[in-house]
DNA sequence: CCAAAATCTGAGCTTTCCTTCATATATTGC
DNA sequence: GCAATATATGAAGGAAAGCTCAGATTTTGG
């Protein structure tokens, strides 16, 4: 099933000449900008494709359909943002764990908060693709670096890495798109996400201690 | 536009006879059913309709038009849960924060459990909606109680109710939503559980450690 | 400068699906 | 039993949107 949803949802032809490569990011910057505008439920080939300048022939030459366009833009974004987390988790390598969420949670708040709208638009708009394939591959893509990371930290034995690291990214995950679903003033946010790190960290004592005494 | 998106929502007619609210009972089974096997996309008045056995005549009775079938929808699922959660609230006051809280996972974590697609396929049917109302009247419903049980609790300062409603909120709902919709078998689930209360109270020691510093 | 390849165009075909309404049937109150 | 009211029907109108294709335009490589 997963394999199938993906199916007709590679570009039809790639980008050869330096100005298709222009259309082709033209096309997927009117496609975000629909998406803020109008909404999923308004988004249109032809809309997308006046947005962008371009014909609806020009858009069907390098999506094959609607869904493919959606997909693409998401992994697209995805893409950027898993290279951002691995990066963060490269640079931790060592350290404490406490350092790690820190920057994890840093990383992916920052992302997320640069342009707040489109984040909340993307979101929608896996929603609606009712497709779960993308996410998971983010997902997975995601959990190896983050528990990677875990892995080397100075404090924390190995062993443990990866059940501690499922339970920390579903809860900062999950946060952090909350707290962007919920219409809250910057102060509140800025407050959330201390006190998110705060949770980690202190979740994070409690288990060491445990782990200390039957030693 | 919060006022505008859910005109035209309300039924058409409210059902007087009892064959009508067997139909408007049908038709709700029937839109569940629809979602769950085909999505979101492929929801189409004419499907449900069959479905429930009626006519699409007859469902327009009811429901203006097909946005309002789904916001009515979500609306009943919602009002359910909040029940759930009110009642839940309702029963703690005056305990410790930390019997509040394993109450207040306990509860979301089993109303979304006892039928994980339907979750599912609700979270996505509201993704498609645009539409912020009708979450936000939800979670704003939701606040009050939970805030009111925070209030109440034996080891807390009263006035840090809010602010602890906030996080504790934002964190227990992203966790539980996030942990759905990763493909995870029971047994992750479960351990996920645990962890998120266990942090959960980590976090709250830590702060009535803190307050206690000052006093 | 020219042929081949790449790219672009957009009117229009087709499909899908929402929604209406004139008509028929069932229920209620008296 | 009979009017008034409530409920059900589903063919058909109409609008919206996805997608194609035959031909025009631009770029490239030699």
């Amino acid at each position: 099933m997963t394999s199938h949803a993906l199916q007709g949802a590679k570009p039809r032809k790639t980008p050869v000449q330096s100005r298709s490569r222009v259309t082709v990011d033209a096309i997927f910057e009117a496609t975000i900008q629909v998406l803020l505008s109008e909404g999923m439920a308004r988004l249109t080939t032809t809309r997308v494709a006046e947005r962008a300048g371009v014909s609806v022939g020009t858009m069907y030459q390098y999506f094959p359909n609607k869904l493919a366009l959606i997909i693409a833009l998401n992994e697209r974004y995805l893409n950027a943002l898993a290279e951002r987390v691995e990066q963060t988790c490269a640079r931790r390598a060592g350290h404490q764990v406490s350092e790690m969420v820190a920057a994890l949670i840093e990383t992916y708040w920052t992302a997320k908060t640069e342009r707040a709208d489109l984040t909340q638009a993307l979101y929608r708009s896996v929603a609606a693709l009712d497709n779960n394939a993308l996410m998971n591959a983010f997902a997975t893509r995601v959990d190896t670096a983050t528990t990677a990371m875990f892995r080397q930290a100075s404090d924390l034995p190995p062993e443990d890495a990866a059940a501690i690291n499922l339970t920390l990214t579903t809860v900062i995950y999950g946060a952090v798109r909350n707290a962007f679903e919920r219409e809250l003033d910057k102060e509140q946010i800025a407050a959330l996400k201390a006190r998110l790190t705060d949770m980690c960290c202190a979740w994070l004592r409690s288990v060491q201690l445990r782990t200390q005494m039957t030693t």
